[in-house]
DNA sequence: CCCAACCTGACAGCTTCCTGAAGCCTCCGG
DNA sequence: CCGGAGGCTTCAGGAAGCTGTCAGGTTGGG
Protein backbone atom coordinates (compact mmCIF):
# COMPACT_ATOMS: atom_id res chain seq x y z
CA UNK A 1 0.00 0.00 0.00
CA UNK A 2 1.27 3.76 -0.66
CA UNK A 3 1.27 5.59 2.66
CA UNK A 4 2.29 9.12 3.27
CA UNK A 5 3.66 10.13 6.21
CA UNK A 6 3.85 13.46 7.34
CA UNK A 7 5.69 14.02 10.28
CA UNK A 8 8.07 16.59 11.74
CA UNK A 9 9.63 14.65 14.63
CA UNK A 10 12.56 12.74 13.68
CA UNK A 11 12.55 9.92 15.84
CA UNK A 12 8.89 9.50 16.09
CA UNK A 13 8.72 9.33 12.52
CA UNK A 14 12.10 7.24 11.97
CA UNK A 15 10.09 4.53 14.01
CA UNK A 16 6.80 5.13 11.74
CA UNK A 17 8.24 4.69 8.77
CA UNK A 18 10.37 1.68 9.86
CA UNK A 19 7.19 -0.05 11.42
CA UNK A 20 4.79 0.54 8.48
CA UNK A 21 7.99 -0.11 5.66
CA UNK A 22 7.85 -3.51 7.76
CA UNK A 23 4.69 -4.41 6.90
CA UNK A 24 5.33 -4.55 3.33
CA UNK A 25 4.15 -1.13 2.18
CA UNK A 26 5.53 1.39 0.52
CA UNK A 27 6.23 4.86 2.78
CA UNK A 28 7.17 8.25 1.83
CA UNK A 29 8.02 10.19 4.64
CA UNK A 30 7.65 14.19 4.82
CA UNK A 31 8.06 16.62 7.32
CA UNK A 32 6.12 19.83 6.55
CA UNK A 33 2.63 20.28 5.16
CA UNK A 34 3.83 22.25 1.93
CA UNK A 35 6.43 19.14 1.10
CA UNK A 36 3.23 17.01 1.78
CA UNK A 37 1.06 19.11 -0.66
CA UNK A 38 3.57 18.60 -3.32
CA UNK A 39 3.57 14.67 -2.96
CA UNK A 40 -0.48 14.65 -3.07
CA UNK A 41 -0.32 16.21 -6.06
CA UNK A 42 2.39 14.07 -7.70
CA UNK A 43 1.37 10.83 -6.25
CA UNK A 44 -1.28 8.34 -5.84
CA UNK A 45 -1.49 7.66 -2.40
CA UNK A 46 -3.60 5.08 -0.37
CA UNK A 47 -3.56 6.45 2.97
CA UNK A 48 -1.92 9.56 4.65
CA UNK A 49 -0.72 9.08 8.76
CA UNK A 50 -0.84 12.99 9.48
CA UNK A 51 0.62 14.74 12.50
CA UNK A 52 -1.62 17.85 13.84
CA UNK A 53 0.93 19.61 15.18
CA UNK A 54 3.87 20.48 12.44
CA UNK A 55 6.38 23.82 12.01
CA UNK A 56 4.03 25.31 9.04
CA UNK A 57 0.79 25.45 9.87
CA UNK A 58 -1.60 23.30 11.17
CA UNK A 59 -2.32 19.74 9.85
CA UNK A 60 -6.25 20.36 10.36
CA UNK A 61 -5.84 22.89 7.63
CA UNK A 62 -4.57 20.55 5.36
CA UNK A 63 -6.86 18.23 5.83
CA UNK A 64 -9.88 20.49 5.20
CA UNK A 65 -8.56 21.44 2.17
CA UNK A 66 -7.96 17.98 0.82
CA UNK A 67 -11.40 17.19 1.43
CA UNK A 68 -11.95 20.63 0.06
CA UNK A 69 -10.84 19.42 -3.62
CA UNK A 70 -12.85 15.84 -2.95
CA UNK A 71 -10.05 13.83 -2.26
CA UNK A 72 -10.87 11.16 -0.38
CA UNK A 73 -7.86 9.43 0.53
CA UNK A 74 -8.15 7.70 3.81
CA UNK A 75 -6.52 9.63 6.99
CA UNK A 76 -5.21 8.71 9.93
CA UNK A 77 -4.52 11.53 12.89
CA UNK A 78 -1.52 11.11 14.74
CA UNK A 79 -2.11 13.38 18.26
CA UNK A 80 -0.93 14.35 21.31
CA UNK A 81 -2.91 13.97 24.03
CA UNK A 82 -3.29 17.30 24.99
CA UNK A 83 -4.80 18.32 21.48
CA UNK A 84 -8.24 16.21 22.03
CA UNK A 85 -9.97 19.04 20.70
CA UNK A 86 -8.05 19.04 17.87
CA UNK A 87 -8.90 15.47 17.60
CA UNK A 88 -12.39 16.20 17.42
CA UNK A 89 -11.94 18.80 14.99
CA UNK A 90 -10.04 16.37 13.21
CA UNK A 91 -12.66 13.95 12.76
CA UNK A 92 -15.18 16.70 11.91
CA UNK A 93 -12.63 17.52 8.97
CA UNK A 94 -12.98 14.05 7.49
CA UNK A 95 -10.38 11.90 9.19
CA UNK A 96 -10.83 8.36 9.58
CA UNK A 97 -9.20 7.42 12.31
CA UNK A 98 -6.92 9.13 15.16
CA UNK A 99 -3.93 7.89 17.24
CA UNK A 100 -2.66 9.27 20.85
CA UNK A 101 1.02 9.59 21.22
CA UNK A 102 2.48 7.79 22.73
CA UNK A 103 1.16 5.08 20.16
CA UNK A 104 1.71 1.81 20.16
CA UNK A 105 3.44 0.85 17.15
CA UNK A 106 1.44 -2.61 16.53
CA UNK A 107 -1.90 -0.51 17.17
CA UNK A 108 -0.32 1.50 14.12
CA UNK A 109 -0.73 -1.49 12.33
CA UNK A 110 -3.71 -2.99 12.81
CA UNK A 111 -5.33 0.87 12.51
CA UNK A 112 -3.97 0.56 8.85
CA UNK A 113 -5.36 -2.28 8.65
CA UNK A 114 -8.51 -1.57 9.55
CA UNK A 115 -8.90 1.18 7.66
CA UNK A 116 -7.11 -0.78 4.39
CA UNK A 117 -9.88 -3.00 4.77
CA UNK A 118 -12.57 -0.45 4.97
CA UNK A 119 -11.45 0.96 1.96
CA UNK A 120 -11.20 -2.07 -0.05
CA UNK A 121 -15.04 -3.01 0.88
CA UNK A 122 -13.88 -5.65 3.32
CA UNK A 123 -16.32 -6.06 6.94
CA UNK A 124 -14.48 -4.43 9.81
CA UNK A 125 -15.38 -5.86 13.01
CA UNK A 126 -19.13 -5.56 14.05
CA UNK A 127 -18.91 -4.91 18.05
CA UNK A 128 -23.01 -6.13 19.09
CA UNK A 129 -24.67 -4.51 21.90
CA UNK A 130 -28.28 -5.35 22.12
CA UNK A 131 -30.19 -3.56 19.05
CA UNK A 132 -27.10 -2.10 18.38
CA UNK A 133 -24.20 -2.41 15.85
CA UNK A 134 -21.21 -1.04 15.60
CA UNK A 135 -18.59 -0.39 13.48
CA UNK A 136 -15.84 1.62 15.69
CA UNK A 137 -13.72 1.67 12.55
CA UNK A 138 -16.26 2.99 9.71
CA UNK A 139 -17.82 4.83 12.67
CA UNK A 140 -21.35 3.75 11.64
CA UNK A 141 -23.99 2.44 14.01
CA UNK A 142 -27.21 0.51 13.41
CA UNK A 143 -29.95 0.47 15.80
CA UNK A 144 -32.34 -2.61 14.64
CA UNK A 145 -30.59 -2.63 11.60
CA UNK A 146 -31.81 0.98 10.70
CA UNK A 147 -28.66 3.63 10.66
CA UNK A 148 -28.39 6.00 13.44
CA UNK A 149 -26.19 9.26 13.01
CA UNK A 150 -24.05 10.67 15.93
CA UNK A 151 -22.04 13.90 16.08
CA UNK A 152 -18.76 14.22 17.00
CA UNK A 153 -18.77 14.92 20.88
CA UNK A 154 -21.42 12.01 20.94
CA UNK A 155 -19.06 9.41 19.33
CA UNK A 156 -16.51 10.65 21.34
CA UNK A 157 -19.02 10.10 24.28
CA UNK A 158 -20.07 6.37 23.45
CA UNK A 159 -16.65 5.38 22.31
CA UNK A 160 -15.16 6.64 25.97
CA UNK A 161 -18.24 3.65 27.23
CA UNK A 162 -17.58 0.93 24.40
CA UNK A 163 -13.45 1.07 25.10
CA UNK A 164 -14.65 -0.23 28.95
CA UNK A 165 -17.73 -1.83 28.75
CA UNK A 166 -18.36 -2.78 32.23
CA UNK A 167 -16.16 0.32 33.88
CA UNK A 168 -18.22 3.20 35.83
CA UNK A 169 -17.36 6.49 34.42
CA UNK A 170 -17.56 9.76 36.80
CA UNK A 171 -18.51 12.74 34.80
CA UNK A 172 -15.26 14.10 35.64
CA UNK A 173 -13.73 10.93 33.79
CA UNK A 174 -15.90 11.87 30.75
CA UNK A 175 -14.87 15.17 30.80
CA UNK A 176 -11.67 14.58 30.80
CA UNK A 177 -11.64 12.29 27.86
CA UNK A 178 -13.98 14.34 26.11
CA UNK A 179 -12.41 18.06 26.68
CA UNK A 180 -8.54 19.23 26.22
CA UNK A 181 -6.91 19.14 29.57
CA UNK A 182 -7.80 22.42 31.28
CA UNK A 183 -10.92 23.15 29.50
CA UNK A 184 -13.39 23.57 31.85
CA UNK A 185 -16.82 22.97 31.47
CA UNK A 186 -19.21 24.56 34.10
CA UNK A 187 -22.54 22.77 33.84
CA UNK A 188 -24.39 19.71 32.57
CA UNK A 189 -22.89 19.33 29.22
CA UNK A 190 -22.28 15.55 29.38
CA UNK A 191 -25.71 14.75 31.41
CA UNK A 192 -26.97 16.88 28.04
CA UNK A 193 -24.93 14.64 25.44
CA UNK A 194 -25.72 11.25 27.58
CA UNK A 195 -29.53 12.99 27.22
CA UNK A 196 -28.76 12.68 23.60
CA UNK A 197 -27.40 9.80 23.45
CA UNK A 198 -30.03 7.79 24.75
CA UNK A 199 -32.91 9.38 22.85
CA UNK A 200 -30.47 8.36 19.90
CA UNK A 201 -29.70 4.56 20.54
CA UNK A 202 -31.92 3.68 23.29
CA UNK A 203 -32.81 4.69 27.17
CA UNK A 204 -31.07 1.56 28.41
CA UNK A 205 -27.72 1.88 26.40
CA UNK A 206 -26.67 4.23 29.75
CA UNK A 207 -27.53 3.39 32.86
CA UNK A 208 -26.64 6.21 35.31
CA UNK A 209 -25.50 5.45 38.89
CA UNK A 210 -27.01 8.66 41.19
CA UNK A 211 -24.02 10.30 42.70
CA UNK A 212 -21.47 8.15 40.90
CA UNK A 213 -21.61 8.30 36.86
CA UNK A 214 -22.66 6.66 34.43
CA UNK A 215 -22.31 2.63 32.94
CA UNK A 216 -22.96 1.31 29.78
CA UNK A 217 -26.13 -0.57 29.70
CA UNK A 218 -26.27 -4.43 29.86
CA UNK A 219 -26.58 -6.13 26.08
CA UNK B 1 -13.25 -17.91 30.54
CA UNK B 2 -15.42 -20.15 27.89
CA UNK B 3 -12.95 -20.95 25.41
CA UNK B 4 -13.60 -23.33 22.28
CA UNK B 5 -10.67 -25.53 20.92
CA UNK B 6 -11.02 -26.95 18.08
CA UNK B 7 -7.92 -29.24 16.74
CA UNK B 8 -8.10 -32.87 15.36
CA UNK B 9 -4.77 -33.54 16.70
CA UNK B 10 -5.81 -36.38 19.60
CA UNK B 11 -2.51 -35.86 21.48
CA UNK B 12 -1.76 -31.85 21.02
CA UNK B 13 -5.42 -31.34 21.54
CA UNK B 14 -5.64 -32.83 24.46
CA UNK B 15 -2.32 -31.32 26.15
CA UNK B 16 -3.74 -28.08 24.99
CA UNK B 17 -6.99 -28.89 26.99
CA UNK B 18 -5.31 -30.01 30.18
CA UNK B 19 -3.31 -26.45 30.46
CA UNK B 20 -5.78 -24.25 29.71
CA UNK B 21 -8.46 -26.18 32.03
CA UNK B 22 -5.38 -26.24 34.29
CA UNK B 23 -5.48 -22.57 34.25
CA UNK B 24 -9.42 -22.25 35.35
CA UNK B 25 -11.17 -21.52 31.83
CA UNK B 26 -13.86 -23.59 30.73
CA UNK B 27 -12.74 -25.28 27.54
CA UNK B 28 -14.85 -27.04 24.98
CA UNK B 29 -12.87 -29.04 22.73
CA UNK B 30 -14.13 -30.01 19.39
CA UNK B 31 -12.30 -31.88 16.24
CA UNK B 32 -14.17 -31.01 13.01
CA UNK B 33 -15.48 -27.28 11.86
CA UNK B 34 -18.85 -28.43 11.27
CA UNK B 35 -19.06 -29.61 15.09
CA UNK B 36 -17.27 -25.95 15.23
CA UNK B 37 -19.79 -24.42 14.24
CA UNK B 38 -22.44 -25.65 16.15
CA UNK B 39 -20.96 -24.82 19.64
CA UNK B 40 -20.45 -21.32 17.91
CA UNK B 41 -24.41 -21.33 17.47
CA UNK B 42 -24.99 -22.63 21.13
CA UNK B 43 -22.74 -21.06 23.28
CA UNK B 44 -20.84 -17.46 23.89
CA UNK B 45 -17.48 -17.96 23.80
CA UNK B 46 -15.50 -15.74 24.72
CA UNK B 47 -12.08 -16.99 22.51
CA UNK B 48 -11.66 -19.59 20.29
CA UNK B 49 -8.32 -21.55 19.15
CA UNK B 50 -8.50 -22.71 15.91
CA UNK B 51 -6.31 -25.47 14.25
CA UNK B 52 -5.57 -24.43 10.66
CA UNK B 53 -5.13 -28.13 9.17
CA UNK B 54 -8.47 -29.79 9.78
CA UNK B 55 -10.37 -32.98 8.07
CA UNK B 56 -13.36 -31.01 6.99
CA UNK B 57 -12.11 -28.29 5.52
CA UNK B 58 -9.49 -25.22 6.05
CA UNK B 59 -9.66 -23.47 9.47
CA UNK B 60 -9.57 -20.04 7.66
CA UNK B 61 -13.08 -20.41 5.44
CA UNK B 62 -14.40 -21.02 9.27
CA UNK B 63 -12.87 -17.73 10.60
CA UNK B 64 -13.76 -15.69 7.42
CA UNK B 65 -17.48 -17.19 7.77
CA UNK B 66 -17.33 -15.39 11.58
CA UNK B 67 -15.89 -12.56 10.78
CA UNK B 68 -18.50 -12.16 7.97
CA UNK B 69 -21.45 -12.96 10.77
CA UNK B 70 -20.43 -9.90 12.55
CA UNK B 71 -19.33 -11.81 15.45
CA UNK B 72 -15.82 -10.73 16.84
CA UNK B 73 -14.81 -13.28 19.11
CA UNK B 74 -10.98 -13.55 19.80
CA UNK B 75 -9.81 -16.08 18.04
CA UNK B 76 -5.83 -17.98 18.18
CA UNK B 77 -4.81 -19.33 15.17
CA UNK B 78 -2.55 -22.55 15.63
CA UNK B 79 -0.13 -22.78 12.38
CA UNK B 80 2.31 -25.37 11.39
CA UNK B 81 6.04 -23.60 10.72
CA UNK B 82 5.05 -24.60 6.80
CA UNK B 83 1.79 -22.68 6.60
CA UNK B 84 3.10 -19.33 7.32
CA UNK B 85 1.05 -18.16 3.69
CA UNK B 86 -2.02 -19.34 5.82
CA UNK B 87 -0.99 -17.88 9.39
CA UNK B 88 -0.55 -14.39 7.40
CA UNK B 89 -4.11 -14.73 5.35
CA UNK B 90 -5.15 -15.58 8.95
CA UNK B 91 -4.31 -12.44 10.46
CA UNK B 92 -6.07 -10.62 7.47
CA UNK B 93 -9.12 -12.76 7.94
CA UNK B 94 -9.66 -11.08 11.98
CA UNK B 95 -7.46 -13.73 14.18
CA UNK B 96 -6.17 -11.94 16.58
CA UNK B 97 -3.05 -14.00 17.08
CA UNK B 98 -0.97 -17.47 16.28
CA UNK B 99 1.18 -19.42 17.31
CA UNK B 100 3.81 -21.42 15.45
CA UNK B 101 3.39 -25.37 16.76
CA UNK B 102 5.27 -27.29 18.42
CA UNK B 103 4.52 -23.96 20.80
CA UNK B 104 5.12 -23.87 24.72
CA UNK B 105 2.51 -24.57 26.55
CA UNK B 106 2.75 -21.51 29.34
CA UNK B 107 3.06 -19.19 25.67
CA UNK B 108 -0.11 -20.32 24.91
CA UNK B 109 -1.71 -19.49 28.83
CA UNK B 110 0.14 -15.91 28.40
CA UNK B 111 -1.27 -15.48 25.08
CA UNK B 112 -4.60 -15.99 26.13
CA UNK B 113 -4.08 -13.78 29.04
CA UNK B 114 -3.19 -11.42 26.58
CA UNK B 115 -6.00 -11.60 23.93
CA UNK B 116 -8.58 -12.09 27.03
CA UNK B 117 -7.48 -8.58 28.86
CA UNK B 118 -7.07 -7.07 25.58
CA UNK B 119 -10.96 -7.91 24.61
CA UNK B 120 -12.57 -7.62 27.58
CA UNK B 121 -10.83 -4.42 28.24
CA UNK B 122 -10.85 -5.66 31.73
CA UNK B 123 -7.24 -5.47 33.41
CA UNK B 124 -8.52 -4.15 36.85
CA UNK B 125 -7.52 -6.32 39.84
CA UNK B 126 -10.81 -8.08 41.02
CA UNK B 127 -11.14 -8.79 44.82
CA UNK B 128 -12.25 -11.59 45.75
CA UNK B 129 -14.59 -12.21 49.32
CA UNK B 130 -16.29 -14.81 50.07
CA UNK B 131 -19.29 -14.86 47.62
CA UNK B 132 -18.22 -11.56 46.79
CA UNK B 133 -15.88 -10.39 43.88
CA UNK B 134 -14.91 -6.83 43.92
CA UNK B 135 -13.89 -4.60 41.56
CA UNK B 136 -12.98 -1.34 42.90
CA UNK B 137 -11.76 0.58 39.47
CA UNK B 138 -14.87 -0.39 37.54
CA UNK B 139 -16.89 -0.09 40.83
CA UNK B 140 -18.88 -3.52 40.43
CA UNK B 141 -19.71 -5.99 43.03
CA UNK B 142 -21.20 -9.45 42.11
CA UNK B 143 -22.28 -11.76 44.34
CA UNK B 144 -22.57 -15.20 43.42
CA UNK B 145 -21.96 -14.07 40.11
CA UNK B 146 -25.04 -11.96 40.15
CA UNK B 147 -24.03 -8.12 40.26
CA UNK B 148 -24.89 -5.79 42.91
CA UNK B 149 -25.24 -1.97 42.62
CA UNK B 150 -24.24 -0.35 45.71
CA UNK B 151 -25.16 3.53 46.49
CA UNK B 152 -22.42 6.19 46.80
CA UNK B 153 -22.29 6.21 50.54
CA UNK B 154 -22.48 2.43 50.32
CA UNK B 155 -19.59 2.15 48.04
CA UNK B 156 -17.55 4.77 50.35
CA UNK B 157 -18.53 2.70 53.60
CA UNK B 158 -17.51 -0.58 51.89
CA UNK B 159 -14.36 0.86 50.45
CA UNK B 160 -13.48 1.83 54.01
CA UNK B 161 -13.45 -1.74 55.23
CA UNK B 162 -11.98 -3.25 52.10
CA UNK B 163 -8.98 -1.28 52.53
CA UNK B 164 -8.04 -2.04 56.15
CA UNK B 165 -9.68 -5.74 56.02
CA UNK B 166 -8.24 -7.18 59.47
CA UNK B 167 -9.00 -3.79 61.04
CA UNK B 168 -11.80 -2.73 63.79
CA UNK B 169 -13.29 0.55 62.71
CA UNK B 170 -14.96 2.86 65.38
CA UNK B 171 -18.53 4.26 64.10
CA UNK B 172 -16.30 7.73 64.77
CA UNK B 173 -13.60 6.89 62.70
CA UNK B 174 -16.32 6.17 59.74
CA UNK B 175 -18.02 9.25 60.26
CA UNK B 176 -14.66 10.77 59.75
CA UNK B 177 -13.89 9.15 56.69
CA UNK B 178 -17.77 9.44 54.98
CA UNK B 179 -18.18 12.80 55.75
CA UNK B 180 -16.21 16.07 55.48
CA UNK B 181 -14.73 17.71 58.13
CA UNK B 182 -17.49 19.50 60.07
CA UNK B 183 -20.06 17.67 59.07
CA UNK B 184 -21.69 16.47 62.29
CA UNK B 185 -23.74 13.45 62.20
CA UNK B 186 -26.18 13.18 64.76
CA UNK B 187 -27.84 9.96 64.61
CA UNK B 188 -27.35 6.55 63.66
CA UNK B 189 -26.74 6.82 60.29
CA UNK B 190 -23.59 4.66 59.81
CA UNK B 191 -25.77 2.22 61.54
CA UNK B 192 -28.14 2.14 58.90
CA UNK B 193 -25.88 2.22 56.40
CA UNK B 194 -24.58 -0.99 57.51
CA UNK B 195 -27.64 -2.19 57.84
CA UNK B 196 -28.32 -1.42 54.28
CA UNK B 197 -24.88 -2.69 53.18
CA UNK B 198 -25.81 -6.37 54.78
CA UNK B 199 -28.56 -6.55 53.18
CA UNK B 200 -27.07 -6.12 49.73
CA UNK B 201 -23.67 -7.92 50.73
CA UNK B 202 -24.96 -10.35 52.83
CA UNK B 203 -25.47 -10.54 56.60
CA UNK B 204 -22.02 -11.81 57.70
CA UNK B 205 -20.02 -9.43 55.44
CA UNK B 206 -19.52 -6.78 58.40
CA UNK B 207 -19.58 -7.64 61.71
CA UNK B 208 -20.95 -5.60 64.86
CA UNK B 209 -18.08 -5.45 68.00
CA UNK B 210 -20.49 -4.46 70.76
CA UNK B 211 -19.68 -1.02 72.08
CA UNK B 212 -16.64 -0.66 69.76
CA UNK B 213 -17.49 -0.82 65.98
CA UNK B 214 -17.55 -2.68 62.92
CA UNK B 215 -14.94 -5.04 61.27
CA UNK B 216 -15.29 -6.77 57.90
CA UNK B 217 -16.09 -10.61 58.04
CA UNK B 218 -14.26 -13.26 57.53
CA UNK B 219 -13.57 -14.45 53.75
C1' DC C 1 -34.65 -9.36 84.31
C1' DC C 2 -32.92 -4.75 82.94
C1' DC C 3 -30.49 -1.64 80.39
C1' DA C 4 -27.61 -0.24 76.79
C1' DA C 5 -26.38 -0.94 72.28
C1' DC C 6 -27.77 -2.13 67.92
C1' DC C 7 -30.96 -3.21 63.94
C1' DT C 8 -34.31 -1.95 60.46
C1' DG C 9 -38.65 -0.26 58.18
C1' DA C 10 -40.65 4.06 56.92
C1' DC C 11 -40.52 8.71 55.26
C1' DA C 12 -39.61 13.48 54.07
C1' DG C 13 -36.18 16.61 52.53
C1' DC C 14 -32.80 17.44 49.50
C1' DT C 15 -29.14 16.49 46.36
C1' DT C 16 -28.63 14.86 41.80
C1' DC C 17 -30.20 14.17 37.33
C1' DC C 18 -33.18 14.76 33.08
C1' DT C 19 -34.66 17.32 29.21
C1' DG C 20 -36.76 21.03 26.48
C1' DA C 21 -35.48 25.46 24.97
C1' DA C 22 -32.55 29.27 23.94
C1' DG C 23 -28.13 31.52 22.91
C1' DC C 24 -23.58 31.14 20.91
C1' DC C 25 -20.14 29.50 17.87
C1' DT C 26 -18.23 27.60 13.61
C1' DC C 27 -18.65 26.30 9.10
C1' DC C 28 -20.40 26.77 4.50
C1' DG C 29 -22.82 28.46 0.48
C1' DG C 30 -24.17 32.39 -1.96
C1' DC D 1 -19.53 39.73 3.63
C1' DC D 2 -23.77 38.00 4.99
C1' DG D 3 -27.18 34.65 6.35
C1' DG D 4 -28.53 30.09 7.44
C1' DA D 5 -27.74 25.58 9.45
C1' DG D 6 -25.99 22.45 12.50
C1' DG D 7 -23.84 21.48 16.72
C1' DC D 8 -22.38 22.63 21.42
C1' DT D 9 -23.10 24.71 25.85
C1' DT D 10 -25.86 26.85 29.29
C1' DC D 11 -30.00 27.45 31.89
C1' DA D 12 -34.15 26.25 34.43
C1' DG D 13 -38.10 23.71 35.94
C1' DG D 14 -39.47 19.29 37.20
C1' DA D 15 -38.62 14.35 38.35
C1' DA D 16 -36.19 10.67 40.65
C1' DG D 17 -33.98 8.41 44.08
C1' DC D 18 -30.50 8.73 47.83
C1' DT D 19 -29.89 9.65 52.73
C1' DG D 20 -30.41 11.30 57.38
C1' DT D 21 -33.66 10.92 60.96
C1' DC D 22 -36.77 8.70 63.92
C1' DA D 23 -39.38 5.09 66.19
C1' DG D 24 -40.11 0.69 67.55
C1' DG D 25 -38.20 -3.84 67.79
C1' DT D 26 -34.21 -7.05 68.78
C1' DT D 27 -29.99 -8.64 70.80
C1' DG D 28 -26.48 -9.29 74.27
C1' DG D 29 -24.13 -8.59 78.62
C1' DG D 30 -24.33 -8.32 83.56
Amino acid sequence: MRILLIEDDAVLGAAVHDQIAGDGHSVDWVKRLDAASDAMASTGYELVLLDLMLPDGRGIRFLKELRARGDVTPVIILTALDQITDRIEGLNAGADDYLIKPFDLAELSARIGSVARRYTGNPNPIIRHGALDVDLAARSIRRDGTPVQLTAREWALFEAFLSRPAQLLSKAQLEDRLYAFGAEIESNTIEVHVSRLRKKLGADVIRTERGLGYRLGAP
